[in-house]
DNA sequence: GTGTGCAATGATATATCATATCATTTAATT
DNA sequence: AATTAAATGATATGATATATCATTGCACAC
């Protein structure tokens, strides 16, 4: 967990880097997935908005605001979970690819990972195989941490 | 489109060679499953029993059997629509693999394949060098399918 | 600086997906 | 037939998400 201040510096320096100015809750919005260590999902974001910055934002604000950072590159929505996570790479200067997460089953940590070259390569042709044509994607992988893997074998 | 006659000798077909014996209730579910060519809710099954066998059933009821036929590999769920599918490997011999999803963003047709080895060798070694491991993954990738790949390239 | 227009946000309603819990029915077994 | 377990029904409610129209606030032209 970063503290929020950590996590608002981290913010301003991502939506610089993405070339986005954040109006003041899209930021709110923002710092909080960066500070967190799990998933959230968008009635989580409108209950944290009042808890640490004392502002009550409708969920439908949260949504167009999720939607804003996603089209960004700020954020990303778990599909499995539906919850929303911030970009791993929005404070990185790398650009982004296609994502790969690693959900953590027991603590829902999740960790986000470039695609590598050669999965990336075995799915496009598995994809061409088929007759189909891939769009966009990111993947979705059940796993478990290292502590958590660990927690269980004992 | 397949026919619901059809379907319904496939589901039997299915639910023979997975050794399980269905409810009349849990055939009719499933052979919808089975005769769709796109995804559907539990409240679009529910729907569908009615019309189609002029049977009502709770959606309460229809998620039991969901989680009956995924726990038995007839079908699936799709996290990134909330939907379901058939297994496509339900009515033939193949032992169960990782599925992999190909999902037409326009008309929603659904492909199942079998993951390929050389993904399932380079996720494996991602996910170990991220230090997780993994547990059990279905990849649901965002693609167009041939007709509606050529219809927008008109 | 005042009006104009557009982007962002608010308010409200409602749709959609999902689960918890307790009651009842059905089917299998003795 | 009696007993029990599995399946289904009924009801309530929670959680996620979208549609739509109203309002606010800011940037820019004039």
């Amino acid at each position: 967990m970063t503290t929020l201040k950590a996590a608002t510096i981290r913010a301003d320096d991502a939506s610089d880097k993405a070339g986005v100015k954040l109006t003041p809750k899209r930021r709110n919005v923002f710092t909080l997935l960066l500070a967190s260590d799990i998933p959230l999902s968008a009635y989580e974001l409108a209950e944290q908005c009042k808890e640490q910055f004392g502002q009550s934002i409708p969920p439908m604000s949260i949504y167009r605001m999720l939607d804003f950072l996603t089209e960004n590159n700020l954020a990303h929505k778990l599909a499995s979970a539906n919850k929303f996570v911030s970009c791993a790479h929005s404070t990185c200067n790398h650009t982004h690819q296609v994502p790969q997460f690693l959900l953590c089953e027991q603590c829902h940590q999740v960790k986000e990972i470039g695609i590598q070259k050669e999965i990336f390569a075995a799915l496009k042709i598995s994809v061409e195989q088929a007759g189909f044509v891939l769009t966009q994607s990111q993947l979705e992988l059940k796993c478990l941490c290292t502590d958590c893997a660990q927690a269980i074998a004992q």
